[in-house]
DNA sequence: GGTGTGACCAGCT
DNA sequence: AAGCTGGCCACAC
């Protein structure tokens, strides 16, 4: 896959969408931390945005694996169903409970150390 | 081509 | 301690 450099051409939707690509089965990062990556601290409601758009994409985008920095699934309603992600996630070996990860913190992926940014 | 909005985050009050 | 406001940038109307 091709390598995610910052301030590349590419727009920040294909960047995020590259990042989230990226998250290992099993593991979730956050909006902010993505957004951090790409060198925006508070371009994370951007993130957001952008993977709002993945629904269309013709790439799977494993959205679910990005929460918010709570690690509550904020766009759990925007997977077609109420518990399509927080389903796809427990799949994964989260544990969720009041549409919140429990084990967010262990399960964290963080792209600034994971991809050595 | 300006305005609004969005699955957020962090700093103030 | 908890609530609110500002800010950030890209996309749709």
């Amino acid at each position: 896959m091709k390598p995610i450099t910052p301030a590349s051409d590419a727009s920040f939707f294909e960047k995020v969408y590259e990042v989230v690509k990226l998250i290992p089965c099993g593991r979730v990062t956050s909006y902010g931390a993505i957004a951090a990556y790409l060198g925006s601290r508070g371009s994370a409601r951007m993130v957001g945005w952008a993977l709002n758009g993945s629904n269309r994409t013709h790439e799977a985008i494993p959205a679910h694996r990005v929460v918010n920095r709570n690690g509550m699934l904020t766009g759990k309603h925007h997977f077609g169903g109420p518990d399509v992600m927080q389903q796809l996630l427990e799949q994964e070996g989260a544990i969720i409970e009041e549409d919140k990860i429990l084990n967010f913190k262990e399960l964290f992926w963080d792209p600034m150390r994971e991809l050595e940014g």
